[in-house]
DNA sequence: TTGTTTTTGTTTATTTTTGACCAAATGTAA
DNA sequence: TTACATTTGGTCAAAAATAAACAAAAACAA
């Protein structure tokens, strides 16, 4: 029951309740009030939390939301869009499989097929270990935060290849069913993804459809899997 | 009850927990521990967790990527050899990093560094996750046996750039200093980085040294790491 | 087999964390 | 305002966790 622990005990209680007591998180914890007051000290340091007498409130311009429980949130969902996307893949074909959390739930019902695919995403890659398929990795430079290489390179890339299918993650599908994607380069990847291969498929839950997201980069309409 | 088996029990555990403690893991899995700790130490130095006081977290924002390399021999050797090289960069440089284990034992020394990568392993990749340093990653068809990349397209790849320094692992050294590869993929994309870099660094333990290999691929005379 | 390397565990010393005590500060109610 | 209870921040000692050095056990190769 170390500082780790309790700091995400504390943080998820002021995440739910705007207002924590030293008191009450002693009770829940189980140590003495001094611990606790210390992590509370720690916390404010890092800017996560603001102490009061007797507590610490919630700081208000603090975006660190775990977004742990997001992608939590339509993971089930995700699984079977990702299964459904997968009955589409036929033995010996090539695929372009774009990076992002949906795209990848794709890869565990693709192991055993003899297949190869092209991906800029290191989950993709990873999720494809051991396994039949042939994975060709774009090469360009690594987007840390999105473990998804982009960039010129990248596009130069994907552009030598062609495949039967592309399997795209969009940010967001608006009403006319155009594409929304969250950044330009990854725009730039699923565009050139589409554009080398016969049909493309965008994968998208029930939170992302109907929606616009920050740039718009498809106006064709392509098979939407959901 | 090797490093492998309880190293998946440590993942696991991690994967649904956020946070791990070394007193559960050592109730748990049943050895000591100092053990534990060793493991907890290599599996940070994978970037696959982070330590902290009495146990270790996950990572934040870093799906379940796990690259990485089995089979280590002369473990102590490589990690000094990966110290030495390391001492070679510069900040603000741009190197290639060659695949194998001994290469990749630079990376734990760079991620403080500002430079930027360039390499066709997926282990390093990995092990300079959640830093400083800038990785490009080449492109091309994925050796699943090795987790690197390699072909016609990799080595064209390294062709586009160019280097300050580049960071060979060869599989043999002979007496004359001429490099042996155990592949001729592997020879291609070894030159290719000597070719586009100002300098090569050739890292090797000394079971590699003075002997012959399968394939010769570089007769001119490098600066040994070892 | 023997000898070597690798892995694991024990011991000791050091660091970090935690909790107890007490004086000072803060908040509350009359 | 005063009186009173609560909270807080120091110092210090106990407890826990860690690191380093060394020894034992296991795995491996010759």
């Amino acid at each position: 029951m170390g500082f780790e622990y309790r700091k995400r005990k504390i943080l998820n209680a002021l995440a739910k309740k705007e207002v924590v007591e030293v008191a009450s998180l002693v009770e829940e914890i189980g140590v003495s009030d001094i611990t606790i007051r210390r992590d509370l000290a720690a916390l404010e340091k890092l800017n996560l939390l603001k102490r009061t007498h007797g507590g610490a409130t919630k700081i208000e311009g603090s975006p660190i939301v775990n977004f742990d429980l997001k992608s939590n949130q339509n993971q089930a969902e995700k699984e079977k869009i990702g299964q459904k996307a997968a009955l589409e893949v036929k033995e010996g074909e090539v695929i372009f499989i774009d990076c992002g959390s949906t795209t990848l739930q794709m890869c565990s019902h693709l192991k055993h097929l003899n297949i190869k695919v092209i991906t800029n995403s290191l989950p993709v890659v990873s999720a494809l270990q051991n396994c039949q398929v042939s994975v060709n990795l774009i090469g360009g430079e690594l987007d840390q935060k999105r473990q998804a290489i982009h960039g010129k390179m990248a596009e130069w890339h994907i552009k030598q290849y062609h495949a039967h299918k592309a399997f795209i993650g969009a940010d967001a599908i608006d009403k006319e069913g155009h594409l929304w994607a969250i950044s330009e380069t990854e725009a730039e990847i699923s565009t050139a993804m589409i554009t080398q291969s016969d049909k493309a498929y965008v994968l998208a839950d029930s939170s992302k459809i109907g929606k616009k997201g920050y740039l718009k980069f498809s106006t064709e309409t392509h098979e939407i899997i959901s």
